[in-house]
RNA sequence: GGCCCCGUCGUCUAGCCUGGUCUAGGACACAUGCUUUUCACGCAUGCAACACGGGUUCAAAUCCCGUCGGGGUCACCA
């Protein structure tokens, strides 16, 4: 039988990064089998149903490279694959399990059960429903009241449930510790704890791979399982990624954990998926970066840690960096187009010569181009005339005796350089330093704040080039116009 | 509070199951140095952990118990 693993998200709002990490290891661990990896959308709660959420999802899960075999947009024999679709299959086994006898309707009140739970409280004991089925005689008279009812599966007592966990390891529980839970609201709708375990069973789900908030509710899952007669797949809980530096579970307080955040910042896919497979999960003491189909060929649940892990985005802006050097140039320059647009430095088209000139900023900033959005924050100068001074390097490289003097002098050779190149301009440079007996530092450093407005940044050289003579000797004008302004009167 | 899960450098982890090779290894971050016109890259070095307390044993990060800490669950949410 082949591995069928499955992520079954609420649709409740935006692609959490830990939710991603579930989702990779349950990919994983289908595609390192050959096995097929099921989407499924848990919208059994309506109320807290989002509308663009399910899209959000789809867009996350094809940005990561996760394909899905069965689900929404591609279907399955096993469909539909949305739990508000599959209204049959639960009213047919819930009738199955009325008629077995291990569910019995539930005509408590909210008042009543409220009531239960204070009481629980105040006794300082867990709050557990154990309710007597309703007599015939009962259920007629409350019918006739037109009272609602819900249907709660009866735990039957004095035994011991044992989940073999595939990264807790054994844990068991006893029933006495339980109490009876609703599988059916009144008004019909399937709750959680059986809509997925009718799912898991239809669906040949062979390995729950999910949070380990579900551990707790595994326990009553496997007695619905074995209520139904459904075969129990193998659980695996995964514990939870907590926030950066601490142990508290991750949320969205902690900043950015929607994947969506770290698409939009131009992280490469190959990169997050390395990432977040390494955040609870080793091959061994050293490796660190795995291509995909090395992280297909090597996990396994085996290696899932039991603890939790944070998340560290320090590392994530590592690896991202890792990936970034392997990739070509062309490739970062088509990538990068989109966000000089969003920017507005660069128009809808991009014309051969626009282009070649991404492509040789892209080239200058080299490895300081961590993430496709760093051309932005890094590049910005090369695509606007309006040149935005940093006040920290204005006033540690320009704000010296003789600078202004040493910038006139420089312009004058800006304008000589023939022709006007990396190499005839790093020639000249060097020559200019040399005759009037100043150190290359002194000369590079303030004519780069001069052009760039920045005091770091790619080689001068680079920056001349792709800037032109007559822009560069502009921003100087500017640079100059700046200073003698500034200065006190 | 009951029940369940978890506890190795600040962080991700190796080692734990099958005690000795662990004066606990790697990586990120941080610090310093080298390289360099700046930054980034690269290279080198440094910093830094077995939660605590008992027990078992010739020997414990590894096995057992307790304590403390963190998390989950105890919904007619998922």
């Amino acid at each position: 039988m082949s591995v069928r693993t499955r992520f079954a998200p609420s649709p409740t709002g935006y692609l959490h990064i830990g939710g991603v990490r579930t989702a990779l290891f349950n990919w994983l661990l289908a595609r390192h089998y050959g096995g097929q990896f099921v989407l499924r959308i848990d919208d059994t709660d309506q109320e807290r149903h989002v509308e663009k959420a399910v899209g959000m999802i789809l867009d996350g899960f094809r940005w990561m490279g996760m394909d899905w075999d069965e689900g929404p947009e591609v279907g399955g024999s096993v469909g539909p694959y949305y739990q508000s679709q599959r209204g049959e299959k639960y009213k047919a086994a819930a009738d199955k399990l009325v008629a077995s006898g291990h569910v019995y309707r539930d005509y408590s009140t909210d008042v009543e059960r409220a009531a239960g739970k204070k009481a629980a409280d105040e006794a300082r004991v867990a709050y557990r429903f154990r309710g007597t089925p309703p007599t015939p005689d009962e259920m007629a008279r409350f019918d006739a009241e037109g009272r609602p009812y819900a249907l709660r599966f009866q735990v039957p007592l004095g035994r011991t449930v044992v989940i073999h966990d595939l990264i807790k390891g054994d844990v068991e529980q006893k029933t006495d510790e339980m109490g009876d839970f609703v599988i059916v609201r009144a008004g019909g709708q399937p709750l959680y704890n059986f809509a997925s375990v009718v799912d898991d069973a239809d669906m040949a789900i062979t390995h729950v791979v999910r949070a380990e908030e579900h551990l707790t509710n595994t326990f009553s899952q496997i007695l619905v399982f074995q209520a139904l007669e459904y075969e129990l797949p193998a659980f695996a809980h995964v514990p939870y990624v907590a926030a950066p530096g601490s142990r508290k579970k991750l949320s969205k307080r902690d900043g950015a954990v929607g994947l969506d955040t770290y698409m939009g910042q131009g992280y490469l896919p190959a990169a997050m998926m390395n990432y977040l497979a390494r955040i609870g999960w080793s091959f061994d003491a050293t490796q660190e970066i795995f291509t995909r189909s090395e992280l297909i060929e090597k996990f396994s649940l085996e290696r899932v840690n039991s603890s939790p892990a944070s998340h560290d985005p320090d590392k994530l802006f590592w690896i991202q960096g890792e990936w970034m050097k392997t990739l070509p140039l062309a490739e970062k320059v088509d990538a990068v187009i989109p966000f000089l647009r969003d920017a507005g430095l660069v128009g809808e088209e991009i014309h051969l010569n626009q282009k070649r000139k991404i492509a040789a900023v892209v080239s200058a900033l080299g490895d300081r181009l961590k993430t496709y959005s760093d051309i932005i924050t890094l590049g910005r100068y090369f695509f606007t005339e309006t040149l935005t001074h940093d006040p920290d390097a204005v006033k540690k490289r320009l704000k010296k005796p003789g600078v202004p003097d040493l910038l006139r002098k420089l312009d004058l050779l800006l304008a000589t350089v023939e022709p006007y190149e990396i190499a005839t301009l790093e020639t000249a440079m060097h020559q200019f330093a040399e005759t009037n007996a100043i150190k290359m530092g002194d000369v590079v450093n303030p004519l780069r704040v001069a052009t760039t407005g920045q005091g770091v940044g790619p080689g001068l050289y680079d920056c001349l080039e792709i800037l032109g003579r007559e822009s560069c000797r502009a921003r100087i004008a500017g640079t100059l116009a700046m200073l003698e302004e500034a200065r006190p009167a």
